[in-house]
DNA sequence: CGCAATATTCAAAGCGCTTTGAAAACGAGT
DNA sequence: ACTCGTTTTCAAAGCGCTTTGAATATTGCG
């Protein structure tokens, strides 16, 4: 069923279904009932593409996913982000088109997307610390708008992100409050920005309170299980090892537990750990009480904010920027505890 | 810069450039490669809306993932699933769309694709026992595929399966053969077709070892780590406990394992558990030695050869349906150990 | 009742591509 | 040089929608 059809059968034209269907003052009430009666009755529903060709616009967002090419692995926090950036975009009447590409030519995908007229916007995630594709999508002139930030970018841009130094520093500094000195920092890949920031934090705190920071005590890599793991028992070989554990992510800490239960160690007595909780939904921290003290703050409520900020930003191609900073709450769980005395 | 500004660059017609393009062979081959080579150098992409239009293909693939609406949940093994998938569209030229959409609307998500042309084709994850949406594609005369079976489904369709039935019966009998009596199955919703195969499975094992299955030992739920942790321990808390665990996912298998650390148990020697590892690119079960005894599948590798099956069908529409059921391995981890003899 | 103002409807052009059917250019054969 | 068969190129129609500019119906008012 077609425009045509439709209005053949009801003995309109093109237009004034169009019209009627499509909320313009110009027809008849009578009329619209009418029309929206059949089309409801026949199932109608304009071609996307015509309709697209038609008004310039694609109602598409695209996210365009790295896979990081050396390690092959899909970020674990991608689904929870698109969960709530998908549920703002059905009620705005957007899809949203996925790409997965090599990091080396994600660039590349954006300029395809949009010559090809395929999506309105795009959402940039896992910016780096140098981050070449906003100043590509800032050239291009297109909608976007970047979850987390970039720090040596030079253009302003849109962006939402969480405050990972604030959050960090804090996490550190509660440890160092419960007597806490040889703290580790198991943190996720530094060429990525939000990684540079939590270790800014972790330093920065280390610094106020006069601590020296070792760099045993600080490893990067990307957040799986598997890492949080082997890093934690390299580090309890350590002659003087660590008391506290910071992990940039709840799976990471996962792995840093299960060493340390290998090892005959409490979590919460013997060591302590702080995790980052980005609330994803298949992988809870506790119930009511949360098994590890966390930073935490919601990846599918910034993926809910960040699609409503870029279909503003579609809307308004030349409104000035806009950036939104999140804070992050520290949530106390049975996995920090005074550190232990050492005699 | 579109085809026609294209074209009168070239001083030649849009149709002549659009074949150039195209591979047509009715075009002169020194002239394929002025175009070519103009088109490079103007970074000239069709609109594929455009393109759509006058093809009637859209080059999308649709993905409808269903938002348990009750749970609100992401489903962890959607993410490498979709990066399988996106890797064999991509070498293909496909796009990939996703909607979210609750359980209940879901049929209406469909329709909605194909009607307004948006797709060619649609991915069905998550079937159930009884699952509708199967009768509504068929019906509909599109293109699509179930990652999964459903059991009640009376018309044929394209499907792509793990045999969970016997890789759960295997499990479960080489439990048995460690002289496991006492077998639990933390298993996913009973709704889900996987779900009731993997019982089937377990159930036939036991039966065929004439062990009767004890309904305290057999729990069904979504797959978090909440959820292993918390059915564990209500097990365990049991007059008489399992010795052995089977595991739908290997999330749930983390909260397993936090379960029994917890009760001062030793993974392997107090009680024996096997996960089923869906090589979760973030979560994998170990490095050289498996973490967990498991049943193991890529889903990574299924979303490929889902896609290939897809587009196969989108190819050849009238071809009879093709299924694929793919056999898990079964790895062996220090997770199992002979049962413990109980005097 | 007649005319201007307003409300409602319409035909046709255009979005950027593919594809049909026709025309032009070329080359070989006589 | 002329015809005929091939190659190569082209103009125009069409995909399904929106939107412009014009036409027609209706209403209000003197």
């Amino acid at each position: 069923m077609n425009l045509k059809q439709l209005s053949e059968i009801l003995g309109l034209s093109q237009t004034t279904v169009s019209r009627a269907l499509n909320g313009y003052p110009e027809v008849n009430e009578g009329t619209r009932i009418r029309v929206q009666a059949a089309a409801d009755k026949h199932g109608y529903r304009p071609n996307s593409r015509a309709k697209g060709l038609a008004t310039g616009r694609s109602m598409v967002i695209g996210h365009v996913i790295p896979t990081s090419s050396q390690h092959e692995m899909v970020n674990p926090i991608f689904g929870d982000f698109v969960a709530g950036a998908a549920r703002t975009y059905a009620e705005n009447n957007y899809d949203m088109m996925f790409t997965h590409a090599p990091d080396t030519s994600i660039e590349e995908s954006y300029r395809s997307l949009f010559n090809r007229g395929v999506v309105d916007g795009v959402v940039l995630q896992g910016p780096k610390v140098h981050e070449p594709r906003i100043s590509v999508l800032s050239r291009m002139g297109v909608p976007f708008i970047v979850h987390g930030r970039s720090t040596h970018a030079e253009e302003p841009y849109d962006w939402i992100d969480v405050n990972n130094q604030r959050s960090f520093e804090r996490a550190t500094r509660f440890l160092i409050d419960l007597g806490h000195k040889r703290i580790a920092l198991i943190n996720g890949l530094e060429e990525m920005d939000f990684a540079r920031r939590r270790r800014n934090g972790y330093m920065t705190a280390l610094e106020k309170s006069g601590i020296a920071p070792d760099p045993n005590l600080l490893r990067s890599a990307e957040m799986t299980e598997i890492y949080g793991h082997q890093t934690a028992c390299d580090m309890l070989k350590l002659s003087d090892p660590p008391t506290a554990i910071l992990a940039s992510s709840i799976i990471s800490a996962v792995g840093v537990r299960r060493a340390l239960e290998e090892n005959g160690l409490k979590m919460g007595r013997d060591i302590s750990v702080i995790a980052h909780d980005d609330e994803l939904s298949y992988m809870r921290n506790g119930m009511d009480v949360p098994i590890f003290t966390a930073t935490r703050s919601s990846v599918r409520h910034a993926g809910e904010l960040a699609a409503e900020m870029l279909i503003e930003r579609i809307n308004a191609p030349n409104a000035p920027p806009k950036t939104r900073l999140l804070e992050a709450e520290l949530v106390v769980g049975s996995s920090t505890g005074p550190a232990p005395q050492r005699t």
